[in-house]
DNA sequence: TCTTTATGGTGAG
DNA sequence: TCACCCTAAAGAT
């Protein structure tokens, strides 16, 4: 569950089960992190937050576990002495009352005090988080026109965690549909129309995903659907995972392109290239 | 049992 | 832009 609405959602449930009790048993399945069950064992879980698609636990006396799921690490929330039915490799856990909060496969993951927070190289370099930050559609939108962002293809844009936080790869291609634009185009060739429109989706696309644990679709798109019996990998996206399914508002192919290695979907009729292609300038 | 793909990210050139 | 790292699941053989 690797994009950042998601990835919050989990923290939600970590922190439902943890947050303000005592960490009475930690577990790290990394030789390099072994000396840290014994010295977070007994503190309190003060916090769990999350910066984009990354997780921090927070521990009394002011170290953090920071966790990142990239793509295949998962959370499971249970009562302290149950373990899921899964395959996959625990790699940190953390056990309080009387539950416990289990993170497996993912490999990223490190104890922080705050000095190697600031400087550390994902997290300093984070953009705004919308969940936990709510910048304005108006300040999105600055942001969008300011160097080197301006310049920069937008499905580029979109992806890159420097500029906002938590966007992913379906996220990107369902914002640039909602807001009718093509991925191609740039924020200093869009209109002020245009860059208004981008900020408003890009803070409602997230918001809406936090709340339908995943769900970019419409909400009344998305039950139509559901209650005509389509299972959850048919309601979900507008234009995402569908090359060449029929777009659900012009029923035209969507199209699929390879940006920067990673599938882009737009639908070529909604979301038209630029009135005026400008000639190609140099990099 | 193999190959491919994935909602992610890094570093070299 | 590309190769590569990470791990799991799905599809092909």
């Amino acid at each position: 569950m690797p994009e950042g609405p998601e990835i919050r959602r989990a923290a939600d449930r970590v922190a439902a089960a943890i947050e303000g009790l005592v960490a009475d048993e930690v577990f790290f399945a990394f030789d390099r992190l072994k000396p840290f069950e014994e010295q977070l064992s007994g503190r309190t879980v003060e916090k769990v937050t999350t910066r984009g698609k990354g997780m921090l636990t927070r521990f009394a006396g002011g170290l953090s576990v920071y966790t990142h799921n990239q793509l295949y690490g998962r959370w499971y929330v249970m009562r302290r002495d149950r373990l899921p039915k899964t395959r996959r490799q625990l790699r940190f856990a953390v056990s309080a009352g009387e539950r416990r909060a289990l993170l497996y496969s993912a490999s990223d993951i490190e104890v922080l005090d705050a000095e190697a927070e600031r400087h550390h190289p994902f997290l300093s370099r984070l953009g705004p988080d919308i969940l936990s930050q709510a910048p304005s559609v108006k300040e999105l939108a600055n942001r969008l026109t300011e160097p080197p962002f301006r310049g920069r293809q937008l499905a580029a844009l979109l992806l890159d965690q420097g500029f906002v936080a938590g966007l992913g790869n379906y996220l990107r291609a369902e914002i640039l549909f909602e807001a009718r634009i093509h991925p191609r185009r740039r924020a200093i060739d869009c209109s002020n129309e245009e860059l208004q429109r981008l900020a408003d989706r890009t803070i409602a696309l997230t918001r809406r995903t936090y709340r339908t644990r995943g769900i970019t679709l419409s909400p009344s798109l998305a039950a139509e659907l559901k209650a005509a019996g389509a299972p959850r990998s048919a309601y979900r996206f507008w234009v995402y995972g569908r090359g060449e399914k029929p777009c659900r508002v012009c029923e035209r192919p969507i199209a699929v392109e390879p940006t920067g290695g990673r599938k882009c979907f737009w639908c070529p009729a909604c979301q038209p290239a630029a009135s005026v292609e400008r000639p190609k300038r140099r990099a």
